[in-house]
DNA sequence: TTTCATAATGAAGCTTTATTACATATTTAG
DNA sequence: CTAAATATGTAATAAAGCTTCATTATGAAA
C-alpha cells in the first residue's frame, strides 16, 4: 500500500478510480511535477480549476498529511530531475532526450533494487564466497560481461576464480564440481537452458550454487542462494540494459562483503595490487577545468 | 555556483565560512536532513537554538527563495534515502549498511554524469559509429568487461565489431587502421600506457578515435571524440566501481543513438535477434509473489 | 583600550499560505 | 424520483513563513 514511496507512480496507478476534481489535479501534477513542487496550493488549485480544499483533500487521500507534505514527497520522486516512471525510448527521441531517459531508467532500477536488497541472502552469499576453495562465474550474452567483471574483481583475492561462457566447458566443470566449489550463475531471465542445466549438474556434484537471476525462475529453483531481482521491465525487450547494471552493483556488494569479512590483511593486499598497476600508467597530466 | 543543485554537499562545502547561527542550523540539517524536510521553520529554529529569521536567512544565503523552497530542495537531495554525499565503506560497516552505500554511490555517480552529459559529443560519437565500416572496442582490466559488453550490443548491428584486450593485438590493429575504422577506447584513468600508445597509432593511421575516459588525460588528448567524465572519487581507490557503471550506461546511450539514427529497419532487426534467442530458454514458470 | 562601523541576531507584527467547518451541488442506489 | 452518500466549493480560521526594525555582537582603526 503505502510502501510505494513514490508519488508519481502512485498517482498514475490511482488515476482510473479518481473523481472529477482529483483527476484534474492529478493531470496537472503529472504534466509538470517539477512545477508542482514550487506551486502554492492556490496556484495549483487554479491551474486545475478546482478549489483549494480539493487539492488539500487530494493530498491527504494519497497519504500525505497535507499539501506541504505532499510537495516534499513529490520532490523526492523527482531525483535531480529523474522521473521515477520508466521512460521508454521511442523513435521520436533526439539526442537531447534519450540519453537522460536511459540514465533515469538505470537510476530507477538501482533505487528499486536498493529497496529490495535481500541482505540476509547477500550475507549468506558472501559467507560462501569467502569460504570457497574455488569460484566459477558463468554468464552468457550480456551477462558474460558481468561474469568477466566479477572474475576481475574476485581475482584479487587469493581464491582461484575463473569465468566461462562456453556451454560445453560449463557442463564439464559443473559435473566435476565438489564441496568447496562455488558456482555463480548470472542470467537475467534465469531461463537460459545451458545455464540452468549446468546449475542442476553442479548442485548434484556437491558444489554451492549462487545465482543472480529472476526470482522464481528455473535457475533460481536450482540454486542454493538466489540473489533475485524483480522481473524485467518492458524496456529490456530489445537489449538488457538496466538489469546488467544492477547485477554489476551486486558484484560490487559481494566483493566488498568478502573484503570486509577478511578484514585488514585483505584490504592491504588490495592496496598492493592497486600499486602494481601504477607503472603501466603515464604520469598525470591534467588541466582542471573546474574549481 | 548554483549549478550544484544539491543542498547537502553545498552546506558541507560552505560550513567553514559560516556564522555562528548558520553553523548551528547547518549541523542540525546535516545531522538529520530527513527530519528537516518535515520540520517547520519554528521547529528547526528551536532545534538549532536560533531564531526563525536566522533560519530563513540561512535558506536564502544558500540560494533558495525561502524556507519552503529550501525544504523542497533538501528533499530532492535525499533520493529515496540516498545520500548525495559519497559514502565510503569502512571496516565497521555491516551487511546492513555497506550494500546501501554502494548502491548510493553508484546512483550518485550516474546523477552526476547525467548532469554533465556531453550531448553534442555523444551525437558526434553516434554519427561516427553509425558511419563506421568497422568498430573496435578496447579496454583493459575492469574496462575489458565494459568493452565486451559494448561488443555484445554493437554486434547486433550489421557493422563488423570486435573487442580486444591483448596489448600486442591492440598495437597491430591500431597500426593497420584506415579511414572508416572506429576505435573505441575505454579507460577509467586514460593513462594506461598500452591504450594510449594504441590510440596514438590508430589516429595516425586515419581511423576515428572515440574514447570513454577522464577529461584531459593522455588518452583524451589522443582522441577525436572524448566522452569525458569527471575524475574518479576516492571510493575508486581500491576497485573501480562506479566509473565502469557510468561507462556502461554511455555504451547504452551510444547503442540507442545508433539504433534511433538507423530508424525502423534496425529496430526490426533487433527484434528478430531477440526472437532468435527464445528457443534457448526454458518455458516461463514463475509464481508471482506481489500484486 | 576605546570608538565607530559593520555584520549578525532576535522580537514583534505582518503577509501569505494552508486547513477546517460548513453549505451546496452532484452523483448513485433504491 | 427520492434519499443517502459523496464530492466540491465558500468563507472563516489557524498556521506558517517573512519583513522590518531594534539590539547585540564582532572587528578594525585611533
Amino acid at each position: 500500500m503505502t510502501n510505494d514511496n513514490n508519488v508519481l507512480t502512485q498517482i498514475q496507478a490511482a488515476l482510473p478510480g479518481l473523481s472529477k476534481s482529483d483527476t484534474k489535479i492529478a493531470q496537472v501534477v503529472l504534466a509538470d511535477p517539477e512545477a508542482a513542487t514550487h506551486a502554492s496550493i492556490a496556484l495549483l488549485a487554479q491551474q486545475a480549476n478546482v478549489s483549494e480544499p480539493s487539492v488539500n483533500r487530494f493530498c491527504k487521500r494519497l497519504g500525505a498529511t497535507g499539501y506541504p507534505d505532499f510537495k516534499i514527497w513529490l520532490a523526492r520522486s523527482l531525483v535531480a530531475g529523474v522521473r521515477y516512471i520508466s521512460q521508454v525510448v521511442d523513435p521520436q527521441d533526439t539526442v537531447a532526450t534519450y540519453p537522460g531517459k536511459l540514465v533515469d531508467n538505470t537510476v530507477n532500477a538501482l533505487l528499486l533494487a536498493r529497496e529490495n536488497l535481500p541482505l540476509n541472502i547477500l550475507e549468506e552469499a558472501v559467507a560462501h564466497l569467502d569460504a570457497a576453495n574455488r569460484i566459477y562465474f558463468f554468464g552468457m550474452g550480456t551477462s558474460a560481461a558481468v561474469a568477466q567483471d566479477a572474475e576481475h574483481k574476485f581475482f584479487r583475492f587469493q581464491t582461484p576464480v575463473t569465468t566461462h561462457t562456453d556451454p560445453l566447458m560449463l557442463r564439464m566443470l559443473a559435473a566435476g564440481g565438489c564441496q568447496g566449489d562455488v558456482f555463480v550463475f548470472i542470467s537475467h531471465t534465469g531461463r537460459t537452458e545451458a545455464i540452468v542445466d549446468a546449475a542442476v549438474l553442479a548442485a548434484k556434484s556437491g558444489a554451492t550454487i549462487i545465482s543472480l537471476t529472476a526470482q522464481g525462475s528455473p535457475l533460481a529453483q536450482a540454486s542454493h542462494c538466489v540473489i533475485g531481482l524483480e522481473a524485467s521491465e518492458n524496456t529490456e525487450d530489445y537489449l538488457p540494459m538496466t538489469s546488467r547494471i544492477v547485477h554489476l552493483v551486486i558484484i560490487d556488494i559481494l566483493v566488498t562483503g568478502v573484503t570486509l569479512k577478511r578484514g585488514e590483511p585483505c584490504i592491504e593486499h588490495l592496496a598492493r595490487m592497486k600499486e602494481s598497476l601504477l607503472p603501466t600508467r603515464l604520469p598525470l597530466n591534467r588541466k582542471r577545468t573546474k574549481t
